[in-house]
Order: C-alpha cells, then structure tokens, then sequence
DNA sequence: AAACGCGCCTGCGGGC
DNA sequence: TGCCCGCAGGCGCGTT
C-alpha cells in the first residue's frame, strides 16, 4: 500500500516518461471511485493540453498541466498508475487511460477503488480543497522539534496517532508509523504529551530517516520499472517491526508484540520501546 | 473543541 | 472442496 515514499517513487518514474507529452483523450471507464469523476472536467481542462511535470503532496500525486490545470491522483489502498503501450490487454480493474501523444497510456488501476482522479481548473491548484487542512512534509524542515513538541504539549492522543494524523504531518501511514517507533524507542501507545523533548527529537528524526531511506530503495526499483514500463514492484525496505508479531526484534531478540491502536495494527518491542 | 468510530471496497488467507 | 468471515488500509464525516 503506497505511503510516502512509494509515491514519491511512482512520481520520480513517471515524471520523466510523461514531461511535454500531450494527453489526446481520456476514458474514464469507471466514474465511482473515491470521489465521483466529473467528465466534464477532463473534456474542459485535461484532454489537448501537454503535461509539465509531476509533484507530490502528501501522497497525492499532481499532474501539472500547460493550462495550469492539474489533474491529483490518490492511490489509496490498491492503486496503480503505469505507463502501458495502446495494444497491451487493459487489466481489470482499470479505471481511467489518458492517451499520450507518444502513443503511450496512463492507466490508472485500483481493485478496491480507495483512490481518486480530481481535476484542479486552471490556476486553482494552490488553493485545491482537498489540500487545505493538510500538515506539513515530514521531508520538509516545517517537520521539526519544535513543530512536533507544539503538536504533542497538549496531546492525550496515542503518539502513534498523531503520527499518523494528516492534519499533523502527512504521508506517514501505518507501516512508516510503527517503523519510525521503533527506531525512536517509543511506545507507540504512550500518550503524546508525556513524550520528553529528547524523545520528540528521536521521533522526527527517525522518521526522516525511515522515509528517506525507504525512497532511496524505492530508487533501486525505479530503473526496473523506466526501462519496461511495466508495473513498479517495491524492492521494500526491510521492515524492523511491521508485520513481524512473534517475530525476534533485531536489536534484543525477544519477540515483537502485535496490538491494536486506533482499530489498526501495531508492532513494537516492549523490551526496546518504552 | 478534541477525539473517536464508521463506511467505503475487493482480494486473500484461514478456519471449518 | 468450497464457503464465509475478517483483515488490510487512508480519508472524510458524523457523533460524542
């Protein structure tokens, strides 16, 4: 399931393979996913107009158009989106193609259509609805001590939770979440406020951490996926705790406890989180 | 006002 | 073998 770093995978993959081409028409096979496709938008501001680049909010992918329209994809829970040639068999579950002028598609594929395909009129992107309430990059250098400490002082919340809280910081997902709890040391289920300024430090930094360092695996699968333009596969970061309930912990060898936290999956070591 | 819980959706794996 | 159930997950919204 594409987070942060997965996304940021698919952006850096398909920005080079789709700069200055043009979109010469779309299809939209299935209008319900997320949120209800709106043809009319596609027909008034996407089809004839060349793409300019690609950028990243949070895990919403922006397709910036030479209208300055932008069309902003979220994968959710099962979404694709990969390059294919026009006579390649469209897979189930496909629900948007945008035909290139390099004889290209883009298809947007998601079996349980947890994702969305909006279209941002020309010159509205900066104020896109759906981008308003959103928190900081946690890549970005708003994600700080001082931020999180502000963010947390007054918290009765999980501190697992506040990770994970978009309007807080966005793209941290399950997986990133329990990663980065690990590499601080924390309980996730320890209440915000009682985290010491020391530990927030931890926090943030270990969560830069894990996230860099999942893209720059991400990178390695990157030129697997440019040179056949087939589906990306994650070569994943090997993950410390997520997934691994009963499992020896890397650092102490007793094994990882699986619970639950806000109706969610949670991995720690109550040996080495504390 | 903050925090919690639900619904959305399909594939898959485990249990019977 | 085949069926059913529960889980996986982000996000917005309704309720407390």
């Amino acid at each position: 399931m594409p987070e942060l770093p997965e996304v940021e995978t698919i952006r850096r993959g398909l920005e080079p393979a789709l700069s200055s081409h043009r979109i010469l028409s779309v299809r939209i096979l299935t209008k319900k996913l997320r949120w209800e496709i709106i043809p009319r938008d596609f027909e008034d501001y996407v089809v004839n107009k060349s793409i300019t680049g690609l950028s990243r909010r949070g895990k919403y992918i922006v397709m910036h158009l030479d209208n300055r329209a932008a069309v902003v994809i979220h994968l959710g829970m099962s979404g694709r989106l990969c390059l294919f040639e026009q006579t390649e068999d469209v897979e189930k579950h496909t629900h948007i193609i945008f035909n290139l002028s390099n004889r290209m598609e883009l298809r947007f594929r998601d079996p349980r259509r947890f994702g969305s395909v909006e279209v941002a009129p020309p010159y509205s992107i900066a104020s896109f609805p759906r981008f308003a309430h959103l928190g900081v990059e946690p890549l970005s250098s708003n994600f700080n001590f001082q931020y999180m400490k502000k963010k947390t002082e007054n918290s009765t919340r999980a501190i697992k939770l506040v990770l994970m809280n978009a309007k807080i910081v966005v793209g941290i997902g399950n997986i990133y979440a329990n990663e980065s709890l690990f590499y601080s040391r924390i309980d996730p289920c320890r209440i915000a406020r009682s985290l010491s300024e020391k530990e927030i430090k931890k926090l943030v930094k270990s969560a830069k951490m894990v996230l860099n360092a999942a893209i720059k695996k991400g990178g390695t699968t990157l030129n697997d996926f440019r040179n056949a333009y087939g589906e990306p596969g994650f070569f994943q970061l090997e993950l410390a705790v997520y997934g691994r309930a009963d499992l020896p912990c890397s650092e102490c060898g007793n094994p990882i406890h699986k619970t639950v936290l806000g109706g969610r999956s949670t991995f720690f070591c109550p040996n080495c989180q504390k």
